[in-house]
DNA sequence: CAAACGATTTTCT
DNA sequence: GAAAATCGTTTGG
C-alpha cells in the first residue's frame, strides 16, 4: 500500500513525521529494487523554524521543492558528498519537510552491501541520512520526484508501533538555530 | 567573480 | 577527540 497525497499533505509535519516511522522506504533505481523500514525522521517546519533551510521564507533554487505540495522527495547535496533524503509535506507554498535519517534494511541488502562498498551487513549500513541514501541509491536525481512514481515511494507495511517504543529527541547537526534547536522534532524507533 | 558554508561520514591520532 | 574529504548553493564585493 502505497501512501496517498493525503498522507503527505496533511497540515502537522511533525505528525508525519512520527506516522513515517514503521513505513517501507522504497526504491527502484537503474532496475534495483531496494527497500527499508524507517527508523529514525526528524520534521523540519517551514518558514518560522530556524533549522528550516526555508526559515523566514527563504526561497532559493535549492529550497523551491520544499514549497511543492506534500508527496514528492527534496534531495539536496550536503558536505559536497552526501545526499540527504526529505519527504515533503503540507500544501503548496508551505515549505515543510521531513528527513529520514535511518531505516532498518529490508530488500536488496546485496545490492546495498556493493553501493556502501562493504561485504557484511552491519549496524551502519542504513544508519544516519547520508548512509542510508547511500545503501538505497537515492541522489539529487532524485530531488522533485513523485513519491507516488515508480522510482522511489514509501509504503504502509502494516506495522503498528506501540506508542512506548517512539522517543523523540533534539534535532541533529542543527546547534546554529538557537532555541528552535531544542524542539523534540526527532523520532526514532527503538524496537 | 571569489569565498564561505553546511540537516555528514570516515579515518587517523 | 580531531580533522579531512569535497562541491553545489548562496552570499558578498
Amino acid at each position: 500500500m502505497k501512501l496517498t497525497d493525503e498522507f503527505y499533505r496533511q497540515k502537522d509535519v511533525v505528525k508525519v513525521a512520527r506516522a513515517l516511522l514503521g513505513k517501507k522506504l522504497c526504491t527502484l533505481i537503474g532496475g534495483v529494487f531496494t527497500s527499508g523500514i524507517i527508523t529514525e525522521t526528524e520534521a523540519y517546519n517551514g518558514i518560522h523554524d530556524r533549522a528550516c533551510h526555508a526559515f523566514g521564507g527563504k526561497l532559493t533554487k535549492r529550497t523551491a521543492t520544499m514549497y511543492e505540495p506534500g508527496g514528492v522527495a527534496y534531495v539536496y547535496l550536503c558536505y559536497g558528498m552526501h545526499h540527504l533524503f526529505n519527504v515533503v509535506t503540507g500544501t503548496e507554498g508551505v515549505p515543510t519537510a521531513v528527513l529520514i535519517r535511518a531505516v532498518m534494511p529490508a530488500d536488496g541488502v546485496d545490492a546495498m552491501l556493493q553501493r556502501r562498498n562493504k561485504t557484511q551487513p552491519d549496524k551502519t549500513l542504513t544508519l544516519g541520512p547520508g548512509s542510508m541514501s547511500r545503501a538505497l541509491g537515492i541522489s539529487t536525481a532524485l530531488n522533485g520526484e513523485s513519491l507516488s512514481g515508480k522510482k522511489i515511494w514509501v509504503e504502509d507495511a502494516g506495522l503498528r508501533l506501540p506508542a512506548i517504543e517512539i522517543v523523540s529527541s533534539a534535532r541533529i547537526g542543527v546547534e546554529y538555530a538557537a532555541e528552535d534547536a531544542l524542539l523534540p522534532y526527532r523520532f526514532v524507533w527503538q524496537a
